[in-house]
DNA sequence: GCACTAAAGTACCAACCAGTCAGTAAACTA
DNA sequence: TAGTTTACTGACTGGTTGGTACTTTAGTGC
């Protein structure tokens, strides 16, 4: 078969967005190739162009499948029904979790913030993505307020920042730490250590 | 003068290797211009390659230089004459201050982050520089300890891990978080907020 | 068997970009 | 003052890269 229609099971658009999600999450924006892109998809270079159009709406695109992916974790985690400090902990290891589940969410969010995030204010998708999120958090606080089991006056949106930074800059610059530090801080051990760590922290700060 | 000895103050190596910075801070190694840096600093393109020999040398000069800048400042602090509280407090808004400062280091972190600590790891001189900080930490912890004030059993480079990211990811990623968040977390107000944040999170997780 | 469409091929271009070449002028040295 | 080193210049090159134009092949539904 030279040309013509493939009968592989994902189509071509999904291999690209595929392809595309692994090149720019090694490379950066910058560093990534399209036809490296073309060649790891098997797809023809004109069919990158065909469905998106340029190389920047590409990153966009695969941006968007990323937030997606990760929002879809965050849904289903059923923490109604635990008690304000369980379902606390239960979304800050869920959080850390992510990280190293989907290293690609951190890599390209960092070549993201090295263009000051000018993909993601362009995309209305991801925006309106974040807030339920902080509704879940927002609602656990205050049960935990009302419990008496957390202080008051703790904003959500702070809090999240403080739960993403302490598990996603640990993955994320893990390299340089280890060059540095001389350790292996993605070692199963290391990685357990640094959850409890984490949760620790937090749930300190929210004690009243 | 169209050629020779310039006589002007600061030497091209100088210039060329401050243009360098901001290029390499602004677009990451691989959207960094080697043209545009010999437009910035004034110098020839020949004379970056006569002073560096190539593109990723002048990134490893640059990481050396500004590491070596930040570790310039962690050094006079004078903490041994604050008790063990006040010091790890100073110490703490110290390393969230740098990020904020020296905008450029974080931006370089994530670049090389990218590419897995590759020039970082290349580079001897920045590897030796980081343990004093964490015997001036570990000294602390110590200190602490002994007057009953931390608790025990706590790891230094865990500690440091843990400060810098509260810092270190707030400023990198304040891009993202603010077009998701709608907020302006670079406001002197939320700065000062959140560095109001990390000393209570942290010196709480130190609490016996 | 015909129209439609997704997919793939070949070939190309203009801009870009890291790195080089060949040479000049001033300053230092013996 | 001749010879060497250091600082500097402008033009150039060869490979790369995002993006385009035009053509061809082959499944699908009618």
């Amino acid at each position: 078969m030279k040309a013509g229609r493939s009968k592989k099971g994902a189509n071509s658009r999904d291999r690209i967005l595929q392809a595309a999600l692994q090149e720019f999450a090694h490379k950066g924006i910058d560093g990534a190739r399209v036809d490296e892109i073309a060649r790891v998809s098997g797809a023809n270079k004109n069919m990158i162009y065909h469905y998106f159009r340029s190389k920047e709406n590409l990153f966009v695109a695969v941006l968007e499948s990323v937030y997606e992916n990760v929002r879809s974790r965050q849904q289903d985690l059923s923490l109604r029904d635990l008690d304000p400090v369980a379902a606390m902990r239960r979304l800050i290891e869920h959080t850390a979790d992510i990280w190293i589940e989907v290293p690609e969410f951190n890599r390209l969010l960092a070549s993201e913030n090295l263009h000051q995030a000018k993909h993601v204010r362009r995309s209305k998708k991801i925006q309106s993505m974040y807030s339920p999120l902080i509704d879940t958090l927002k609602g656990i606080l205050e049960r935990g307020v009302k419990d008496g089991v957390f202080r008051d006056g703790v904003d959500p949106v702070d809090l999240y920042i403080s739960v993403t930074s302490l598990s996603a800059h640990y993955v994320a610059h893990h390299f340089t730490f280890d060059a540095i530090f001389k350790t292996n801080l993605m070692s199963p051990k290391k990685i357990a250590q640094r959850k409890s760590t984490i949760s620790a922290m937090i749930l300190r700060y929210l004690q009243p």
